[in-house]
RNA sequence: GCGCCCUUAGCUCAACCGGAUAGAGCACCCGCCUUCUAAGCGGGCGGUUGCAGGUUCGAGUCCUGCAGGGCGCGCCA
C-alpha cells in the first residue's frame, strides 16, 4: 500500500524523466498553502536550472501530462513555477477505504528487515534513576517500537551498570553493617552457590540507604575508598562471597527497576550488564595486543584513533599546550592493569557481534557521551568488530530547570525519577478531580487512568522536542493538561471511544467511507500523511515526527469531530463518519503506542 | 587552548534533500455547550529566525566571521 504522496510522486517524477529531466525532483510534499492545494512539487524550479528552461514551462509540461490523471481534481501552477495538486474527493474516499481496511494503519514496513540493537535506559545498580535516565528511556523506548514496528528485527537491551566502584562500597557497607553477611563473604567457596537466606535480609531500600553513605565516605576518607576499591576489584576477580553478595545486589535492583521502567511504559529484552562483557575483555585484549593494536603511553595500553596522524593543539593540566592525536585514544588497560569504561563497551560490542551479530546499533545516550562514542567505535572498526557506520550514537540534549542549567530539586540535589512520576500521577489526580472525571469508578481504574494521563504527560511533552535539543523541564508546564500535551492526545481518543461504544449499542454499523466535508478531507489527508511521519522518524531518529503526527491527527479529528456530527447523521453518512472516527482512533493509537504511551479505555 | 551543539513570537518548542504568506501550544482578547466527553472547537493579537557578510532566481536551512549560552577533552562511569 501506498500513501498519496508518493502513489502522485510516482506520477510526477515520470512527467519530469519524459522532459529528460532528473525524475527525483518531481517530488511531492504536502501543500504549504492548504487553501491552494493538498500537494505540490516543486521541482520544476530545480529541473530549470539544471536543464536551463523556464521553470513556469517545465512546470506546464508537467501540469499537461497530469492533466488527464483521474485522482486529481485539478492541477496548477503557480508563483515562478510550483506544481499545486488537488486530489479528488473519490481519491480521498478510496484511500480512507484502505487504510481502513490496513492493519497497520496506513504505514508499511521497511522492505529489508533488520537486526537491530537499542541500547538505552543505562540504570546502574544502587544509584537511584534521576531525571537524566527519563530522557533516555522515553526517547530509546520509542525508537525500539518504531524499529520494530517498521519490520526490523529489535532488542532492546538496558545496558545495566552493574560492575563498577559502586558494587565494592556496597559490598563493605553491607558486610559492615551485618557481621554475619560478612562472614559468610569470607567463607563462601563457589560463586554459582544459591544466595543464602542472610544475604535476602538485605533488600533494595537498604542499598538505597547505604550507597550514598558509602559515597560520601568514600570520597573523605582515603582508607575507607581503598577497601572499597579493593573490593572492587576482588568482584572483578569473581572472589565467590563478593560475587555471590553482588548477585543478590543485581537481583533485587533488576526486579525494581524492571518493576518501575514498566511503569513508565518501558520494557528491555535484555538487561545486559556490564558484567555480561567482563568475561570477554582479557580474551579480547590479547587479540588486540595480537593484532599490534594496542600501543603503551605513560603505562597504560591504548588504541590510537586519529587517521592520518591528525593533531590538534591541546592544552595539559599544567597549562602547557602541544601537538595531540585527534580524536584522543581509546584507554583500553590502565597503568594499574585494569580495564576502563571504554574497555567494556569495546567487548560489549563484539559480545552482541556473537550472540545477535546486528546490522545496526543504535546507543541512545546523552549527548554529552559523543566523542566518547566515536573513539569507542573507531576502535571496534579498527578491530574488525564493526563496520564504519554500524553503530551510531543518537544523543540527547539535557533537562533544564526554568532557569536553563540543568534540573535539580528546590534543595539542589538531583531529583529522583520516582519522585517526578508521582508528582506527575499526584497532578493528574488532581485534574481527574477538578474536571470531575472518573470520580463514578473503582479506585484501581481511576489509578490506572491516573498513571496514563501521568505517563502520556511526561513522555508527550519530552517526545514532541528533536531529541538532539536540550529542553526546559517545567513541571507546571509539564503536568498542564491543556493543548498539545499528552493528555490531550488521551482525550481524543477516548471521546472516539466513548462515541464508539455508543454507536454498538445503538447498532450504528460502521461503512464505506464518502469523503465529502473540508473537515472529512482534511482528516483523510492527515491519516495519509501517518507513513512519511513515521518513515521521518525512522530515518532520523527522530520521534518528535511521529509525536508532531500524532498531534496533527488530533487536531484534524477534532475538527471533524466538531464540525459533522455522526450519530444523528443519515445512515450512510453515518456509517461512512464511523468509518473514519473509528481509523482515526486506530491510528491515533497506534502513533501513541509506538511513542510509548498507553491510551485508556474512558477518562 | 581545541572540538561539538545551541540562539526562531512575551514563554516553551516545530519547520519534510534551500521554495509561496516561518508554524503550533501556553499567555492575552472575542465567540461557541437544550446535539455524539467544552481537558474541546472557531476567530484575533503576537516575528528584521542573535549580529554582519557571502552563495543562489530564492536562505531559519548552505558558507565565512563575530557575539551570547551549553557540553566535552585517557587512568570515574
Amino acid at each position: 500500500m501506498s500513501d498519496l504522496k508518493r502513489a502522485l510522486g510516482e506520477a510526477v517524477q515520470a512527467a519530469f524523466a519524459a522532459l529528460g529531466a532528473p525524475p527525483e525532483l518531481g517530488r511531492v510534499t504536502p501543500s504549504d498553502r492548504p487553501d491552494l492545494a493538498d500537494f505540490q512539487s516543486n521541482g520544476a524550479l530545480a529541473a530549470a536550472k539544471r536543464l536551463g528552461k523556464n521553470p513556469r514551462e517545465i512546470a506546464a509540461a508537467v501540469a499537461e501530462t497530469l492533466a488527464g490523471d483521474p485522482r486529481l481534481a485539478s492541477v496548477e501552477i503557480a508563483g515562478p513555477g510550483f506544481i499545486n495538486l488537488k486530489v479528488a474527493d473519490a481519491t480521498l474516499s478510496d484511500r480512507a477505504n484502505a487504510i481502513a481496511a490496513d492493519p497497520r494503519a496506513g504505514a508499511d514496513p521497511v522492505v529489508s528487515p533488520r537486526r537491530v540493537i537499542v541500547d538505552y535506559g543505562g540504570p546502574n545498580v544502587a544509584k537511584p534513576m534521576h531525571v537524566g535516565h527519563l530522557r533516555a528511556s522515553i526517547i530509546g523506548e520509542s525508537i525500539k517500537r518504531i524499529y520494530r514496528f517498521r519490520g526490523d528485527e529489535v532488542v532492546g537491551d538496558a545496558h545495566f551498570g552493574d560492575w563498577g566502584y559502586q558494587m565494592g562500597l556496597l559490598i563493605g557497607a553491607v558486610m559492615d553493617e551485618h557481621p554475619d553477611i560478612a562472614a559468610l563473604v569470607e567463607s563462601l567457596d563457589d560463586e554459582a552457590a544459591a544466595i543464602p537466606e542472610a544475604f535476602h535480609r538485605v533488600a533494595l531500600a537498604d542499598l538505597d540507604r547505604l550507597y550514598p553513605q558509602a559515597a560520601a565516605r568514600g570520597k573523605q576518607d582515603p582508607a575507607y575508598r581503598d577497601r572499597a576499591r579493593k573490593l572492587t576489584a576482588d568482584l572483578q576477580n569473581h572472589r565467590p562471597g563478593c560475587y555471590v553478595l553482588w548477585r543478590h545486589f543485581r537481583d533485587v535492583t533488576q526486579v525494581a527497576l524492571a518493576r518501575d521502567f514498566h511503569a513508565l511504559g518501558v520494557d528491555f529484552d535484555w538487561w545486559k550488564g556490564e558484567s555480561d562483557a567482563d568475561a570477554l575483555i582479557a580474551p579480547m585484549v590479547a587479540e588486540l595486543e595480537a593484532k599490534g593494536l594496542l600501543v603503551d603511553d605513560q603505562g597504560a595500553r591504548i588504541i590510537r584513533v586519529d587517521r592520518n596522524g591528525e593533531t590538534r593543539p591541546k592544552k595539559l593540566a599544567d597549562g602547557t599546550v602541544i601537538a595531540a592525536p585527534y580524536p584522543d585514544p581509546l584507554l583500553v588497560v590502565s597503568s594499574e592493569g585494569s580495564a576502563m569504561y571504554g574497555t567494556t563497551d569495546l567487548a560489549t560490542i563484539l559480545d552482541r557481534k556473537r550472540v545477535f551479530d546486528p546490522h545496526h546499533v543504535i546507543y541512545c545516550v546523552d549527548q554529552r557521551q559523543a566523542d566518547h562514542f566515536e573513539i569507542v567505535f573507531r576502535a571496534a572498526c579498527l578491530a574488525g568488530y564493526a563496520t564504519e557506520g554500524q553503530l551510531e550514537h543518537i544523543g540527547f540534549g539535557t533537562m533544564n530547570g526554568a532557569d536553563g542549567k540543568p534540573f535539580k530539586t528546590r534543595e539542589g540535589g538531583v531529583l529522583k525519577l520516582n519522585d517526578l512520576i508521582e508528582m506527575a500521577r499526584n497532578k493528574a489526580r488532581e485534574r481527574l478531580h477538578e474536571a470531575g472525571l472518573g470520580e463514578n469508578l473503582p479506585a484501581d481504574a481511576f489509578e490506572d487512568i491516573a498513571g496514563k494521563v501521568a505517563v502520556a504527560a511526561l513522555k508527550f511533552a519530552d517526545l514532541q522536542n528533536f531529541r538532539g535539543t536540550s529542553y526546559v523541564f517545567d513541571l507546571d508546564r509539564f503536568t498542564s493538561f491543556e493543548g498539545k500535551t499528552g493528555p490531550y492526545l488521551l482525550y481524543q481518543a477516548v471521546r472516539v471511544k466513548s462515541l464508539l461504544r455508543r454507536a454498538a449499542a445503538e447498532g450504528a454499523e460502521a461503512g464505506l467511507v464518502t469523503v465529502a466535508e473540508p473537515a472529512e478531507r482534511d482528516l483523510v489527508l492527515t491519516l495519509d500523511a501517518f507513513d512519511a511521519a513515521l518513515t521521518e522518524a525512522y530515518d532520523k531518529k527522530a520521534p518528535n515526527a511521529l509525536a508532531e503526527h500524532a498531534y496533527r491527527l488530533s487536531q484534524a479529528f477534532s475538527r471533524f469531530y466538531a464540525a459533522c456530527p455522526i450519530m444523528t447523521a443519515a445512515p450512510e453518512t453515518r456509517a461512512s463518519r464511523l468509518t473514519m472516527a473509528a481509523t482515526a482512533l486506530r491510528q491515533l493509537e497506534t502513533a501513541l503506542d509506538l511513542l510509548g504511551i498507553a491510551t485508556p479505555e474512558r477518562m
